[in-house]
Formats: C-alpha cells, sequence, structure tokens
DNA sequence: CATGTTGATACTCTTTATATATCAAATGAG
DNA sequence: CTCATTTGATATATAAAGAGTATCAACATG
C-alpha cells in the first residue's frame, strides 16, 4: 500500500471528481485513474461508484475515508515529532552528576535549560564521576556534571568550577570561630572522607593536602554521598576538608573555615561524548558554555 | 514520505545492522542504505549513527521509531476495516419500514441478520412507502420494507407477505365476537383510516373494498401511525379494515374479526436499488430471500 | 600486514509513474 | 434526433525511481 495512493485516494473521495481530483493533485486525470485502481485491487473491493456522470464513495470507501486520513495525520505527526526532537525543541536530555555540583552552578542551567526548551525534560542520575564518564562514552548519558581526573579519550569538556579547600568543622569545635587556620592543626582530627571508591580524585586530593603538611589524616568514616559527609560533621563525628562550594549547604551545625595554604583546588567539569550530534545536548552545551563565559555568578536557588 | 521506507526504517531500527535489515526486507544492502538516506533527508536530521563497526538511533530515530510502527498499525487497521466492510463483516445498514411491518417478520430478519453480522450496526428509520422508494433510490437507504403498488425502476423486491383484510373493532361493539362479518354490515359505522397522504394504496384498497360492498365510508379519523388506528378503535371511536397481520398487536380492547369474502389482499414487500453493490445489503438480501422461502413461520420475538 | 568485516558509492537495468492522445458512454442543446 | 461536450477508461511513450552488481574506504582482528 503506497502513501501516494492513499492520498489521491483522500482526494478524490472529497472531490468525487476524478479531473477535478487530478488538477487538485497537480497530475492529469489517466493516472489517478490507475492509481485508484490499484489501491481498489489491493482492498479486495471497490471504493468509488462510477457512472460518465457521477462518482460516489460505496460503503468500503466511506468507511477507508477516515482511517486514511487518520493515517495521514499520523504521518504529519510522526514527522513533526522527529523535526522537533531534531531542532532540540522535544527530547530527553540524560544527565549524570555528582552531588555537590547541586551547590555549584549545575541548578542554574538546569533553570535556564527548562526555560529555553519548555517541551523537552531532563533525566538527571546521580552518579560517580568514573560511572558518569563510561555512561557518556556508552551513550546512556548525554553528558554530566564531574570531577575529570584529565583528558578523557571522547569526551569534550568546560570547567565550570576552580575551588580550593576549606575545612568543615562542627559549629561546636573550638576553631569553628577561626577567620583561617593552618591544616597542620587538623592532624589529630578524626576526619571525614568520601568514599575512595566513589571519589578517587576527591580522597587523593585530601590525602595529599594532608601527606604536604606532614601527616596522615585518621579518618572515622568514609561515606557516600556529601549529605552525609557534612551531617556527619555537624554531630560532631569528625572534620572534613571539602570544596569551597560546600559552605552553601546552609546546613546548622557546621562552620566552614579558610584554610592557609592549602594549594589544592577542586575542579569541577561538565563533560560530553565529542561525536554527539543529539540536538538538546548541544544546546545545552552551548548554554553551559556561554552562562560561563558571561561571568554572571548569580545562583538560581531552583 | 514514502511507506516502504518507512517499513525500511522499522527494521533497521530493529536490526540496528545494513545487511542484516536489508536481508530481513529481501532487498540488498545498497538500497536500504539510500532509502534510509532519503528519509534523514526529508526529516532534516539523521536517525542513525553509523560507524564501520556500530550502527545505532539518534536521539530523532528513537523519537521516530515508536511513531512509524503506529503509522503501519495504523494501515493495517485501515486496510482490516476496508476489508470488513467489504466482506459484509462490518458496516452499516440503513433500513427504512413500515410500521406495520414490525407485525410481519421484519424482526425475525433483523434478529436473523444481527447474529450473522454482530459487528455491523443497523439504521432503521420509519418511513412511507412512497419516501422509502425515494430514499432507496437516492442511496440514502440500502432497502426497505414497504408496500410497492407495482415495479419500480431501479428497485428490486421480494415479496413478503401477502394478507387479506380483518375487521378491526371495538371490543365492546357487538360484533366483536363474532366468527366472521360481511363487510357490508359495517355501512353504517365510523371508520378510522390510514392517511390517504402517507399510505395511499392501504387508503385506495380500503375504499375499494366498500365501494365493492355497495357503500362508502364515513371516515372519522385519518391518522399516520398503526398504533393511533388501534387505539382509537381500542377507544371506540371507529372501526378499522387492517391487514391480518394487525392481529398480532396483543392491545387491549380491540377484536379482529374475519371479512367474508373481502378479496382484496395487502402486499408487503421488502425492496432494494437493483444495482447497489453494499456487501451489508447483499447479505441481507440473501437472508430475507432465503429465510421466505425456507417457509419457517415462526416470529422470534426480539 | 593480510583478511574479513562494516556501510557508502557508481553504474546498469528493470520497474513504476506520469503525460499525451484517444476511446466509448452518457448528457444536453439545438 | 443529431451533434458537440463531458465523463472516466485505455494505449503508448517517456521519465523517474528502485534494486541489483561490483566496488570502495574505514575499521577490526588474527
Amino acid at each position: 500500500m503506497e502513501l501516494r495512493r492513499l492520498q489521491y485516494f483522500i482526494v478524490l473521495a472529497e472531490e468525487l471528481h476524478f479531473r477535478r481530483a487530478a488538477a487538485r493533485l497537480a497530475i492529469s486525470q489517466p493516472p489517478l485513474s490507475i492509481a485508484i485502481k490499484q489501491l481498489e485491487e489491493e482492498i479486495g473491493a471497490p471504493l468509488f461508484e462510477r457512472s460518465t456522470k457521477l462518482v460516489s464513495l460505496t460503503p468500503v470507501g466511506a468507511a477507508f475515508y477516515p482511517e486514511a486520513l487518520r493515517i495521514v495525520a499520523q504521518l504529519d505527526r510522526a514527522r513533526s515529532i522527529a523535526q522537533r526532537v531534531a531542532s532540540g525543541e522535544r527530547g530527553v536530555l540524560r544527565l549524570g552528576f555528582v552531588g555537590g555540583m547541586l551547590l555549584r552552578r549545575m541548578p542554574e542551567f538546569l533553570a535556564l535549560h527548562r526555560r529555553a526548551h519548555p517541551e523537552a525534560s531532563v533525566i538527571l542520575r546521580e552518579l560517580s564521576s568514573g560511572e558518569q564518564i563510561r555512561s557518556i562514552r556508552s551513550g546512556e548519558l548525554a553528558a554530566g556534571f564531574l570531577h575529570m581526573g584529565g583528558p578523557v579519550e571522547e569526551l569534550d569538556h568546560l570547567l565550570m568550577a576552580d575551588e580550593d579547600f576549606v575545612a568543615c568543622l562542627p559549629s561546636s569545635h573550638p576553631l569553628a570561630g577561626a577567620e583561617i587556620v593552618k591544616v597542620k592543626v587538623l592532624r589529630d582530627e578524626r576526619f571525614v572522607m568520601f568514599s575512595r571508591e566513589i571519589s578517587p580524585g576527591y580522597f587523593d586530593t585530601v590525602i595529599s593536602i594532608c601527606a604536604r603538611e606532614g601527616f596522615s589524616p585518621t579518618i572515622s568514616f568514609e561515606v557516600g554521598h556529601w549529605l552525609t559527609a557534612i551531617l556527619l560533621v555537624a554531630k560532631g563525628l569528625g572534620v572534613a576538608l571539602v570544596p569551597r562550594c560546600f559552605a552553601n549547604t546552609g546546613l546548622r551545625g557546621v562552620s566552614f573555615v579558610e584554610l592557609k595554604a592549602a594549594r589544592t583546588h577542586s575542579l569541577a567539569h561538565f563533560a560530553w561524548k565529542r561525536t554527539s550530534s543529539d540536538p538538546l545536548l548541544l544546546r545545552f552545551v552551548d548554554l553551559v558554555r556561554t552562562t560561563l563565559s558571561s561571568r554572571v555568578n548569580k545562583h538560581l536557588s531552583d
């Protein structure tokens, strides 16, 4: 069953006149006669009753007409959906993120994206950086907010944040009110760390900060989520070294104190597959890039 | 947008492998590549991501796939509906009838038809014989149960009933209990008649029955519906001469008495347009014809 | 580095669709 | 009643599109 024949049928069913229908279709009359005949053969029954002076729909033709209309409508719908996905108006954007990104500019990017593409949806998955890299390369994720140790094959990335570390102390801690402390004064504290499995980069960075100051931290807890870590500190169960952005959590019971000469930074990245052609992703990358370069630092709360 | 391309797209989306998909489609691989390329041009965006070792759907292709499936499904549906209408399984049968036919075998035919074609629907319109003939010739009705004065151009018909007339008297009438009466004894009664406008054949027949007996009936009421006529008789407002089948109404207050030597019959017909090819009508004509010739006289109540 | 995949391309041939010209049947005007 | 006109169907030639064969470049594998 060819689509052209359906179009011919629809027009003829509306005109009930071969020559007029042919004119509307911008073809000559004979091919129309032939096409209708072929359609009737395929269905196995006449669709029109012809006399030299009158063309009318048979009951079969009358039943077929609305169905033919639906086919054409469905076809337009399919084309339109595909084109809207292609233009980035519509579609699904799968993004990974490590929890800390919620304290950086990620929510701002999401809000801008929603405003720019109200028909599009976003699926967020909280994953470690390593898992994100795997998922992005396999195509499971379109992009991710993560920490990259160095360049990764196939991935492009943007630097979202370059932050130094601050100490995260319970408010009850004697140093909680200090302006700035040396890392060394924390040598006898017990440390709450992100699990090395989840975030090896963070783990190693903290270890190296301490090592530079001449001690190896005593680890009381290794946790898998940043909220857990901060809460443990708030409960007085340890201290932590965290990127500065965590100072924005607003959680009670914790204080953040500048570290003297930490000299080690936390790099936050936005990364995606270089070869991807997903239009929504391309738009999102543009959005992130232009927003970052415009150096607007306001944070949208949602 | 050609349908074949859609089929190709669907198979390729499922196989994600040009050669396998081409094999499943029973074509060679190059035309498949070309067809997909054309489809992509029409949509305006790539549907597949190709590498020498891996074919995968782009987001556009993934969004297009279920829509393409729906198109094909809708197409099958359209074809199937048309074919079921063609086979008479499905469709609409528009029938006219004059009221009295409900007391003849018309309900039986309808019941048989419903049993034979449970998916088909029937639209019934109570119309005078003349209106039915016009509607059948114009195609508004497929057929009708009516009284035909004689052969009608374009129409075929079957004789459904050939009944003599009986007298319809109020139960309170002195002759109500009689076995048989002469028409002449009704000469001083007042007659309830079907309107000549609605049913000229009936009107003229009754007049001629009376005329043969040497009188002209006094008409008290002309009514448009058989129920009205019988009810008026039941209320004692007149008598009527009616085809025998009306004795089956079961209404209280009326008695039916045989007429001696009425010699005039009421012919009930089933008529349809000779040139019609509506499969449901053809089935129904067959049904009526075979049922009539099988001489089964039982009436189905529903 | 040779070999066997993959999908894309070039070219030919067949099929299909279309247009022009024409026909038979029916209608309407004179 | 006759002739011109209109209807949809048909015949034939031409142009477009589809499919097949052969081949290519890119990549993976041993």
